[in-house]
DNA sequence: CCTGGTACCTACTCGCGAGTAAGACTACTG
DNA sequence: CAGTAGTCTTACTCGCGAGTAGGTACCAGG
């Protein structure tokens, strides 16, 4: 809230984490036109000027926040998903890597998600660079793993798909919070892996944990 | 463009079109807060003062962009679809409907996806109203017709994904503007109904007419 | 106690864009 | 040729927010 006037004195470092984490915030809640470094500066519990002696102009520190958020997302993810397993499991891992994530970083995803892809300036190349490194993850793990003959352009679109799918749950989650992450993510993996057309039929696909216990 | 002088008289009806059109065309490029009423009426051909006495505030004018652009998309999946038929055939329609849109009406779309989501006005009623109209149609269509025991929330959740994976889908299109529509939908068709499980088999779903041939 | 360096501040400038006041042009009606 | 209703304009006001100038408090080392 900032009433008092001056604020304790803290190395560069600390406050320059302070700074991004309320501009994450602020960012995540207005959306980068909306937000002003006023209101930032106010959150972090500083003045306007530090912001500018520290991170530079409002497009520098939104490309900073998502620069960060993006890594913070990937590395989540990345840790999550085991190479060389079975095509199914490792999109099993990544999914629920990813829904943790979100459900424990909503302003990170919400500024990854909404206000990045929005904004036509510099933010878009950070943001389309991480949205691409997902979407070629799940492209190759598709067009490794089929055996019918698959153009490059067919993987790409059905991994655009599913990560569009993804994105717009996680979105959905947001207004349903009370549902688990594990459930949501295994919703999804039923409907990417299964389809419709096996769901209806209540054909649904269970996580190796049970296939185990069942083999 | 706008370079002389005075504009044309021209009734009332027809001017709001132009002015709903270029406004459209800037939303769509630019966001609701980068754009500026000031373009907007260059764009249009006329001059600011007309917009405030025609259409309203900005607010206002975005809010009647969106809602003529809803209807005109949910009039245009709607008389694609024929209720009383089997569920794979309505999701196919509706999904060759849908992108049909779209191919023809990137800014329409633009406007209706990346920029209505975004802001958090009086818009995100307008928007999310049409998103939900979607969803629950989807949502319904998946319920009446799965023979599996599945909440609402599954239902909901289900049909949020997959209206996420046309909208991601429909984003990348713009990108590969070289695919026609019909095989775009049918690429999503084969995902959400057939499933990366039987895809990576080489099993896929096929169109009803071939259907009938075959059959 | 001075000297410098770093954290931090108040109080501005300045441009951009939403919205408006006040009037000018056109056309139809008698 | 008035009069009047509707179209269209130029030329403003005014607030908001990005970015800055020019300081003040605090903590070293000498």
């Amino acid at each position: 809230m900032r009433t008092e006037g001056r604020a304790k004195r803290l190395p560069r470092a600390v406050r320059e984490r302070q700074i991004m984490d309320a501009a994450v915030d602020v960012f995540s809640r207005l959306g980068f036109h909306a937000a002003s470094m006023d209101e930032i500066s106010e959150v972090a519990g500083i003045s306007k000027p530090m912001l500018y002696a520290y991170l530079g102009s409002k497009e520098e520190l939104f490309a900073i926040c998502i620069r960060r958020e993006a890594t913070r997302m990937m590395e989540a993810i990345a840790t999550g998903v085991e190479p060389d397993q079975e095509p199914d499991v490792q999109l099993w891992s990544g999914l629920r890597a990813f829904f943790g994530f979100v459900g424990e970083n909503r302003a990170s995803w919400l500024v990854l998600h909404r206000q990045a892809s929005t904004q036509g300036g510099p933010f878009a190349v950070e943001l389309t660079d991480m949205r691409s490194r997902a979407v070629s993850l799940v492209a190759a793990l598709l067009t490794q793993s089929t055996k019918a003959p698959a153009t490059v352009l067919e993987a790409e679109s059905l991994a655009a798909a599913l990560v569009g799918a993804g994105e717009s749950l996680a979105e959905w989650w947001l207004d349903h919070p009370e549902e688990p992450a594990g459930v949501v993510a295994a919703r999804l993996m039923n409907l990417v892996w299964m389809g419709f057309g096996d769901l209806v039929e209540g054909n649904v696909w269970h996580p190796p944990s049970r296939r185990q216990v069942s083999g």
